[in-house]
DNA sequence: ATTCATAATCAGTTAGGCTGATTTTGAACG
DNA sequence: CGTTCAAAATCAGCCTAACTGATTATGAAT
C-alpha cells in the first residue's frame, strides 16, 4: 500500500514499459498502433499510459477525445528524459549480451551531417567498453569513401542517395536511416515561373547537392548556389530567411520551412540514406557496428528534435493557436 | 514466446526492479539485506538477479557459495550503467511530480569538495527544467557561508564538521551526506612516537584542516603542513607517496591508503557533513533543493568511485587494516 | 443524422513474480 | 571430521498487477 517510500531508489512504480508506451504514443500514431508495436492490446496501452500519468501526477498527452492528440507541456518535458532512459537501458543491455569490445577502432563520420546523436552513441559505447579506444575522423561523405582504403578506417558512416549506395563486396554495410529529400523554402514558390533557381545548399561533394542539381538538369532548369554552407544550422537559417530554396531531408526541416512538392511543380527527389560500412573484418568492428545499428539513437524517432521547439509537428495543435 | 524481438525498444524483459536489485547487491550487503531495502523476500531478490543474469547472458555477481561475494568483470561493467539509468529515472519522475522549476538561481558549491556528481545532478536538473537558468559559483566552504548575504546566493552547498553546522533560523538546511573523517597514510605510524606531525592537508579555511589541528592541539601535539593543496587528487597522491599524514573523509580514500586509528594512538576525528542551505525563500529555491536532496547522485552509494578501481571497499578487505 | 475511427471503460482471466518452507553450500568451529 | 551456523538457491503454491476482449463513449467527416 505505501508503495511510495522516499527511498533513494526513486518511485518504484514506474516501469520501462510505461516509458515505452509513452514514447511510442508521443510519435502520435495512436494507441492502437502503439499497441501493435508493443505486442499489446489497445486497451493495455491506454491503461498503461493512464497509470503513468497517475504516478507522475500530470497529464502527458493532449487528448481531444476521439481522434488524434499531441503532447502536453508536461509531456514535452518528460519525453527527452524517457527517450534517454530507454536508449541507455537498451544500449547497456545489448552491450552486456556480447563480450566486451576491446581494441582500437577508427571511425569515419560525415561532417556535413547532423551527428550529435551519433557522437552520443559513440561515447556511450566507449563508456560501456572501457577497453575500447575509439578515434573519430570527420570528413565529407564523398571523401570518406575514398579514405577507407588509405586511412585504415574500420567503420565508416556516410550519407548517400538511394541511387548510389556503395556496395563493395569486401564490405558489410548496414542501412541506418532512410528518409525523403525535400525542396524547402520560407514561402511558396512556383517551379515553372522561375528561370533560375537560387539554391541554399551544401558545398560540392554533398549528395543532397548533386541530387538537386541532377533533378534540375533533367527538367531543363539551372540552379545556382545562392547560399553555400557546410553547416546545417546555417542552411536552415538561410532557408528560413528566404535566401533561396533548400534541399533537406525530412528530419532536418525547421518548423518554419515549407515543403515544395508536386503542386508547385517541383520534381521529385530521391531518398537519402545513412549507411554504415564495416571496412575491416576485425571482430571488434563487427561488434561496434552491431552496437551502433541497434542503438536507439539511430532511430528516426529521436531525430526530429531541433533547437526551436518542434512541438507536435503533425498534430492539430494548431487549434491552440487559433 | 518470441519475447526477444529486435525492435528498437531494446530487450523488453529487463525491468528497473532488476536493476535495483543488482545495484543493491553490488554494494555487497547480501541478498537478505537487499531484500529488506526493496521490501521483498530474500528469495525474490535471488530470483530477480538470476533472471537478470539470464537475460544478459552473463554472471554479474561472484558468488563463492555460502557467504559473501563480489562483482564479476561483467558486473563491474554493468554497474555504472545500471546506476545511471536508475538515477535518471528517479530524477525524471520526481521532476515531473512537481511543477516545472523556472527562474534564475545562484548556487554556491565548495571547490574543495569532490563535486562532479553534484555538477551532473545540476545539469540534469537544468535539462528537465528548460526554463530554469542555473548559475554556479565555486568557493571554499568557509567563504561560501559569508557570501550568502552578500552575493545573493539562493542555494549553498558546503561541507562542515558535525560540531559546527551553521543553523541560522532564516535558513532551511538539509543534510546531504555524513561520513567519518580519518587520519590516513601510506604506511603505519605510531602517534605517540611522533614529535611533530607532517600533515598532507587542504589550505586554511578547510574544515578537515581545522578538525585535524584541533585534535592535535587537544593531545598536545603540533602539526605542520608538509603538503598543502586545494585539490583532492593532489592530496591523495601526496598521501600515497608518503609525504605525510592526510585527513580525509571515508569516501575520499584511495585504496592504497591506510587508516590510522586507535591502535596507532591517533585521536578520534569528528564526522563531516555535506550540508545544503536554502538561503532565499523563493519557491524555485525550495524546488531545486528538493531535487538535489532526492537526487540519487547524493547517495553515498555513488560516491565511492575513484580513478583506481575501488572494488568492494568494505568486503573482507577491511582485514587489511586491522 | 449516420458512419467511421479512435479512445475509454469494465469485468474476467492470466502469468509473472512473490512468499514461505526447504535444501544446499561453504565456512568456522571444536 | 562431524557439527553448527549463516547465507544463498530452489521449489511449490499463491496473489496481484496487468492484459484481453467486448463494449461504450466521443468527435469528426460525410
Amino acid at each position: 500500500m505505501f508503495d511510495c517510500q522516499p527511498s533513494s531508489l526513486g518511485d518504484r512504480r514506474v516501469t520501462l514499459e510505461h516509458l515505452r508506451a509513452f514514447v511510442l504514443l508521443a510519435e502520435g500514431k495512436g494507441f492502437q498502433q502503439a499497441g501493435l508495436q508493443l505486442y499489446r492490446s489497445q486497451s493495455a496501452v491506454t491503461q498503461s499510459l493512464k497509470r503513468l500519468e497517475d504516478i507522475l501526477g500530470c497529464k502527458l498527452l493532449e487528448r481531444r477525445q476521439g481522434h488524434i492528440m499531441g503532447l502536453t507541456a508536461d509531456g514535452e518535458r518528460f519525453l527527452p528524459a524517457a527517450n534517454e532512459i530507454l536508449t541507455r537501458t537498451s544500449e547497456a543491455v545489448s552491450a552486456m549480451k556480447q563480450p566486451e569490445i576491446a581494441g582500437r577502432l577508427l571511425i569515419g563520420v560525415p561532417d556535413d551531417f547532423k551527428v550529435v546523436d551519433l557522437h552520443d552513441a559513440i561515447s556511450r559505447c566507449a563508456e560501456l567498453n572501457r577497453n575500447l579506444r575509439l578515434e573519430v575522423v570527420s570528413a565529407l561523405s564523398s571523401q570518406l569513401l575514398y579514405q577507407i582504403d588509405n586511412s585504415g578506417l574500420d567503420l565508416v558512416i556516410l550519407k548517400c542517395l538511394e541511387d548510389f549506395v556503395p556496395s563493395d563486396k569486401r564490405w558489410r554495410s548496414h542501412l541506418l536511416r532512410r528518409e525523403p529529400l525535400h525542396w524547402v523554402a520560407a514561402q511558396r514558390h512556383v517551379f515553372e515561373s522561375m528561370s533560375e533557381v537560387p539554391l541554399v545548399i551544401f558545398p560540392d561533394g554533398c549528395c543532397y547537392r548533386s541530387a538537386a542539381l541532377l533533378a534540375l538538369d533533367r527538367n531543363g532548369k539551372h540552379g545556382y548556389g545562392a547560399y553555400v554552407s557546410a553547416s546545417y544550422e546555417n542552411i536552415r537559417a538561410a532557408v528560413s530567411a528566404g535566401l533561396g530554396i533548400g534541399v533537406l531531408p525530412a528530419s532536418a526541416l525547421a518548423n518554419a520551412h515549407i515543403i515544395l512538392g508536386k503542386q508547385e511543380g517541383f520534381p521529385e527527389l530521391p531518398m537519402v540514406e545513412l549507411v554504415m560500412i564495416q571496412a575491416t573484418d576485425k571482430y571488434a568492428t563487427k561488434q561496434l557496428a552491431d552496437f551502433l545499428s541497434h542503438s536507439a539513437t539511430m532511430n528516426p524517432r529521436n531525430v526530429n528534435e531541433y533547437s526551436d521547439h518542434n512541438v507536435s509537428a503533425e498534430s492539430p495543435s494548431a487549434g491552440i493557436l487559433g
